[in-house]
DNA sequence: CCAGAATGTGAGCTAGGACTCACGTTCGCA
DNA sequence: TGCGAACGTGAGTCCTAGCTCACATTCTGG
């Protein structure tokens, strides 16, 4: 039931104290609907989790949606972030390794929080208005992009929108699955060998490859179960 | 704001104009979902569309919640099988062509009412309560893994739940991610052979095989953005 | 130290939606 | 033809949650 179209006139924080208040409302605002999901967290509620009264709230945030976009926000800009560092980082790497360390890196982004990461991603949908794109999504494909495209001689999709598309889409929806449905698997390497056979397999069905160690997946799919995931290897 | 938990103490239908009204609320809600989202279809608007008073809506469906359900239900069941049909049909045939009719059908499927298929994709995180698992996608995991059982000699995946886990996902997802975003994908049958390459990548990445048809993905690549995806080949 | 800006407060307004109930209407059947 | 059961109706109840506003408190610069 909002009022009225969010008119955003709202206040930007100066001083250190209005941005320590914007600070605990985004994070209770995540706790709360992490805790409580998108429809049992009120604004009301949020407020009071983090110590605030509702005024505060709605002078620094237009609207619940508008919080929540904020949350949003934040959240994969920091995900972005730790994405594109380990992108850089391996530019130059084969696209095994490459991929297997990209792979180990979502995994790991999404054990620190899980349950966030999957309530977002639940929200995304309605949250982007009258077609508007994720901008963050747009970015996350020219990065992957970006990153492919040197590489697109070695690469059996010709068509390297829908080859990011498909790959984007899957790993990332895999990933959150994982995390409603089977928690066991982001802490299993079983996993990790998984979704990488299916990138490995879609991009460059072995066979094709390159003069970068064509290896073919050696020492995998036996008695990995027990394995665990950790930061590298 | 659900007033109390539902009693489903609700009429069954008896007469045939009792089971009319059902039909015209569900199909009225399933067109009111669509067009107006989860939030904006409330009751009132679902039984107006329907063209039937909100108490006859509320004879039948215990709550906005459990009409949703219902809709759902009715939604997954016929999906599911038109893809079991095929999946029978299809029990003998070689894997590379089983597959690449499996994706077809799920294409087609989708594209008989793409944004339906999409609300309801969207909506059913928020649906299934308190650790509820949806027994329509446990049928279609269970259906996916007795296909594929008999032929895991031929495949690399050696956990056949994992391989499931990964193959139904991605390929749902990757489907509704096209509804949403990339509508001319579903058409187009460059598409169609991405998401083959995708499963038959992960499944049997070329070398493996058998002794049924191991043809490697010949005449694919080129020139095929303007094939239309249509019945059967 | 003080004026004014920035910040914080929370009781309360309001819209709108889920759901009920007392009452009509139609149907099946003897 | 009449009676009970099934079916249909919609004005109205109740409640929640988003959001405002008039006022209190704290900070900053001169």
């Amino acid at each position: 039931m909002p009022r009225r179209p969010p008119v955003s006139r709202r206040r930007k924080p100066h001083q250190d104290r209005a941005q320590a208040t914007c600070e605990a409302i985004l994070t209770a605002a995540a706790r709360v609907l992490v805790k409580n999901g998108y429809e049992a967290a009120s604004t009301n509620r949020i407020a009071r989790e983090a110590g605030v009264s509702i005024g505060s709230l709605y002078q620094y945030f237009p609207s619940k949606e508008g919080l929540v976009m904020a949350v949003m926000e934040r959240h994969r800009t920091r995900s972005l972030a730790g994405f594109e560092a380990e992108l850089v980082r391996l530019a130059s790497q084969p696209l095994p390794q490459a991929i297997r360390a990209l792979v180990r890196q979502l995994l790991t982004t999404k054990l620190e929080n899980p349950r966030l990461h999957q309530v977002l991603h639940e929200l995304a949908p309605r949250m982007r208005q009258l077609g508007q794109v994720d901008p963050h999504e747009q970015r996350l494909f020219r990065l992957v992009r970006a990153f492919l495209a040197p590489r697109a001689e070695e690469l059996r999709p010709k068509d390297l929108d829908m080859a990011v598309f498909v790959l984007v889409h899957s790993v990332e929806t895999l990933c959150i699955k994982a995390v409603a449905d089977r928690p066991d698997y982001l802490t299993n390497e079983a996993f990790l060998d998984e979704l990488c056979a299916l990138m490995q397999g879609y991009l460059q069905p072995a066979g094709a490859s390159s003069r970068t160690t064509p290896k073919k997946m050696t020492g995998r799919g036996r008695s990995s179960a027990s394995r665990e995931i950790s930061a590298r290897p």
